[in-house]
DNA sequence: AGCTTTCAAAGTGCATGCACTTTACGGGCC
DNA sequence: GGCCCGTAAAGTGCATGCACTTTGAAAGCT
């Protein structure tokens, strides 16, 4: 019956716009591990029909991002402890091979960039500005996902961090860990303006590991609390 | 009209064959890059109606071997010169990183495995048996893998080795390459087995990088004698 | 009661068909 | 001839509906 011309407008196809809803709303916790995902129910909520909701969800489960059983429907992802740990620990292993890399092939601006742009975040760590450092954090990342000149790495680290994103809630809420995160963070410039690839591997490497620890205790804390699931 | 029981043995979903189908086909070969993969035709190879096809591409291409433009049909991923540089050195880091915690934690069983099939190896390269050497080397390589005890590390590395099949085909060709691969890997196994990480990460990132030179050059060449796409 | 069996409701898997977009080809125009 | 436009064929995007599987709860059995 609803067979009609979509309104004008229509960027890019449905099922795109679905999976990038899908992914952010999982991303960021709105949608928490382990929630179904009915067709029937998201197809609603998109106004649209089945079809193009099982596409979504092929995909997402494709990406990591939800798991699918046969016959059984569609959940988002449910990542065990082990898992959780390997993951924050090839993140570290990921963003210590972009660091190294960065030392030894940034450009003479990008330098420059990282530099200021680090120096900057002095003054929100004497402020104890908790949501604007984060922001600054993923800059700051982001910037060395960039300098190691590597698309392929840069996705590989990019949506590592997009599957761990709902498992960093905690981040800077721990009292005294903006200052050394900055004094990592330092450690690691340095290195890299340096051009010492080892140091700034090792540096990276050596900030990543407590970033996650942190967030690995915050979630098996959370865990244990609330037993959700399976009732 | 035809919509009757599917025969008994129903293995997993028709969906998920296709992909598994498709997605060797695509890794060994036999649909090469830029190949279109027509929804129509493949519903007719696999005796399944369109719906399906879709799907199995949508997830083909969210895998990356796939590359879909909306409303323009899918091809099998077409990978630019640069971005297999970066996927080869991405390898590079991948194994590199690998074998560094694998140095760290292999258990004693786990190395005195490794050590033996690269003994047992040796007589392979005397021999100069080119395609048995090529099938230890996949177990060598995935002894490594296993032995990082990292699941999502192990995941990472293994699609990637995927994506990079299909431009892989020329490994032991050259002449003399069996010999100096046994050298490299051997160098390899004596770090791991020492327990020396760093020199694990060295040895490896270097044999990967040795390898993926001549895998890419292979490649280049190939491209620049035949012309392809675009008439 | 505790266990199995049955069966209806809910939900997934796929076939089909229509609407829309892209592409390619042939005729009108300069 | 080259360029533009229109139009038909091919092909993609999604809605709908039927078949099949799972699930859960009530009925039957020991």
């Amino acid at each position: 019956m609803m067979q009609q011309k979509r309104a004008l407008l229509r960027a890019g196809t449905t099922v795109d716009e679905m999976i990038r809803t899908l992914a952010d709303d999982i991303v960021n916790g709105i949608l928490p591990p382990g929630e179904k995902l009915d067709e029937l129910g998201l197809a609603d909520r998109f106004g649209v029909s089945r079809t193009p909701v099982r596409e979504a969800l092929g995909q997402l489960s494709a990406m990591g991002l939800a798991e699918r059983r046969p016959n059984r429907g569609c959940v988002v992802a449910i990542i065990t402890d082990q898992r959780l740990t390997d993951m924050f620990e090839a993140m570290a292993e990921l963003e210590s091979a972009c660091a190294r890399l960065a030392a030894l092939r940034m450009s003479a601006g990008e330098r420059r960039a990282l530099d200021a742009l680090h120096q900057s975040a002095a003054t929100l760590v004497h402020d104890g500005a908790q949501d604007a450092y984060s922001s600054f954090n993923l800059q700051f990342h982001g910037l060395i996902y960039e300098g190691c000149h590597s698309s392929y790495l840069r996705d590989l680290v990019s949506t590592t961090r997009s599957r761990l994103a709902p498992f960093r809630r905690a981040q800077f809420r721990m009292l005294g860990r903006l200052r050394k995160s900055w004094e990592e963070h330092d450690a690691i410039v340095t290195a890299i303006l340096r051009g010492d690839g080892e140091a700034a591997a090792i540096a990276t490497r050596a900030h990543v590991i407590t970033v996650s620890a942190a967030s690995a205790a915050f979630v098996s804390d959370t865990r244990t609390s609330l037993p959700q699931e399976t009732p």
